[in-house]
DNA sequence: CCGGACTCCTGGTTGC
DNA sequence: TGCAACCAGGAGTCCG
């Protein structure tokens, strides 16, 4: 479900209530929501409680709280000793991360507020100005989880630390160090179709199937032009409507269909007002009022204009 | 390297 | 109304 712009929202809604807070509890209500934690369930509740977090970040549709004091020393020693010596101990060295799938929601609540009933993990913290509180993890279908991982340098900033869960997925469009030349030298390199190339969380992340089929129909590209075939003129456009649909679903609160995304405070955003392909099979293009088409693609739905996207065929070297 | 199939899951909607 | 089939915003692995 949630992509960049709707995990940026949570994000952003997350920071004010949990930096600096403590954990005061943990309460695992299905182990499956922790599958991708490194250990045991009895592992993850202790090393949390008491940890503070600091800052929470993000990178593409990955979602992170840096914790400090979490109480396992060995994890320090053996990170400084890797690489840089020199450097000793990172601000935090283990971060709580967290991935909303398919379904994932995380909710601020009172603490004692109701449970929804799909809640999986409950963490209570008490945070120095705002007292106690409540972050409620709830996933409908479990694609998402919790973990608690270690932190290491990125690769282009020594300084950036990342969880080792997300060290793979590079960088999303709206990081200020988003490598613009690379990203279209890579395009031109790889032997693939655009829309697997826009879903690749290891080219470009934050992207999934509504703003990859919402930019492709702004910068009129069909969804398997071949990556090489494409002019980079036409690569240049089609990364500026990412960026743009990208930052105009974040202005409007992230795309909501149903009460199945909402922010930390349960609201529904509003760009799926906004939407001109993705799930509009049938009604008429706003550019050209050809009806648009849905077709299957990497098993979902791909949707886009006919007559606005069409498929290039490539120059003939002269 | 690349693409396709399959996996992890639940629950709302659609269609007979 | 009942019930089964289908669909869903993600991402990892395996295999040919």
């Amino acid at each position: 479900m949630p992509e960049l712009p709707e995990v940026e929202v949570v994000r952003a809604g997350l920071e004010p209530a949990v930096t600096d807070a403590t954990v005061t509890g943990v309460e695992v209500l299905d182990e499956r929501s922790l599958r991708r934690h490194d250990g045991p369930v009895e592992d993850f509740i202790q090393r949390l409680i008491g940890a503070r977090f600091a800052a929470p970040q993000r990178r593409g549709k990955f979602l992170w709280i840096p914790v400090l004091d979490d109480g396992d020393p060995g994890r320090v020693s053996a990170l400084a000793s890797r690489r840089r010596p020199e450097m000793v101990v990172a601000p935090s060295s283990s971060a709580l991360v967290i991935h909303l799938g398919m379904s994932g929601q995380v909710l601020l609540r009172e603490r004692a507020a109701a449970r929804d009933r799909l809640t999986r993990v409950v963490l209570e913290v008490r945070h120095p100005e705002h007292g106690p509180l409540r972050v409620d993890f709830v996933d409908q279908r479990i694609f998402g989880s919790m973990a608690l991982d270690h932190l290491l340098p990125t690769v282009d900033d020594p300084d950036q630390w990342i969880p080792s869960q997300v060290a793979h997925i590079a960088r999303d469009p709206l990081d200020p160090r988003f490598d613009d030349r690379a990203f279209l030298a890579a395009l031109g390199r790889k032997q693939t179709t655009i829309k697997r190339a826009l879903l690749d969380q290891t080219l470009i992340s934050g992207i999934g199937n509504i703003y990859a089929d919402e930019a492709l129909w702004a910068a009129r590209v069909h969804y398997e032009q071949p990556t090489a075939t494409l002019r980079r003129a036409r690569a240049v456009t089609l990364l500026a409507e990412v960026r743009l649909v990208l930052g105009r679903a974040l202005a409007e609160g992230g795309t909501s269909f149903d009460a199945q995304y909402v922010n930390v405070n349960g609201a529904s955003g509003y760009f799926s007002h906004s939407l001109n392909a993705y799930g509009r099979q049938g009604e008429p293009c706003p550019r050209c009022g050809r009806p648009i088409v849905r077709e299957s693609f990497m098993n979902r739905g791909s949707h886009f204009c006919e007559l606005c996207q069409k498929l290039r065929v490539a120059r003939p070297l002269s």
